[in-house]
DNA sequence: AAAAATAATTAGATATATCTAACTAAATTA
DNA sequence: TAATTTAGTTAGATATATCTAATTATTTTT
């Protein structure tokens, strides 16, 4: 009952998503939609940007970002800064709970990470993480020729 | 710049988000949502449910999964079947493009399974596969207790 | 300073995802 | 057979995610 690789991932995916799911579930932040959720975490990673920014990143029109923006401010989840340069800019910011959220996906990481290791010994941990640096950077040089 | 294993996972799911998308893009499905995505991929695993059991098996009310299935069926994604045994059920099938929608998920994790293991030798990729079966049966192990 | 460009908001449209409640048709039970 | 239960649909509500077009406030260019 020796899993290839292939089910091996399918395995690691398929549990990612489900504690995700949970950790989501226990959190206060039951109500985030997958969208809401991404927006968040493409503030956290661009560092407060502007509506426009955020809109860019996230490939919709800028009044689609501005509707979304409202609702996460109700929500708590971050607040807009105007910009002391230019006073028609608005800069997003997160509020704890906004920061929170944005780590859910980090944390999760952690989480499978001890997990996959828990029953292994020091040296096997070791080469496991040797050869999955040597696939990472399979992964990385292939990215740009996998669209097609 | 060797990688923790978190930083490998971060990396690894990242890519398949991306890899996805694109393939999602590049398809003729541009236009499913991922809750139509999931319903459909349901379908494909409970083998032909009928609309009671697939509304369970997402967890939403009878009346939602009525309507979301009129709607990917007008997209040609299923079709419905009368249950012979008991008229007012009917079982929802995969129509060709449904499947290919449905296999989606497959597909990228062989694609991703690919890329892994390109550059590697025979007696690694038989190493990294036999470490990380032994880190699926921890994880499996651990899965009923993650939740708290 | 007047004109043009830019950032964000608002209004109005469409599509999706949900819900509860009411309804129809069919099957089961008493 | 009459009453009850069950499967699915329909109607009507609310929330989200998008869009384009129009508007407001500011900034930049001429």
């Amino acid at each position: 009952m020796q899993k290839n690789l292939e089910q091996i991932l399918n395995t690691i995916l398929h549990s990612s998503e489900i504690l995700e799911e949970k950790m989501k579930q226990d959190s206060d932040l039951k109500d985030l939609t997958s969208r809401q959720l991404y927006c968040i975490e493409l503030i956290n990673k661009m560092e407060n940007p502007s509506l426009t920014e955020l809109a860019d990143g996230m490939s919709i029109a800028k009044a689609s970002i501005s509707v979304m923006i409202d609702r996460l401010e109700k929500k708590k989840l971050i607040y807009k800064v105007t910009s002391d340069n230019d006073r028609r800019t608005a800069h997003v910011h997160l509020t704890e709970i906004g920061m929170k959220a944005a780590s859910i996906h980090t944390d999760l990481h952690k989480r499978i990470s001890e997990l996959l290791t828990k029953d292994m010994t020091e040296s096997e941990k070791e080469i496991l993480i040797v050869l999955l640096n040597k696939s990472v950077k399979s992964l990385i040089k292939n990215k740009m020729q996998i669209s097609n």
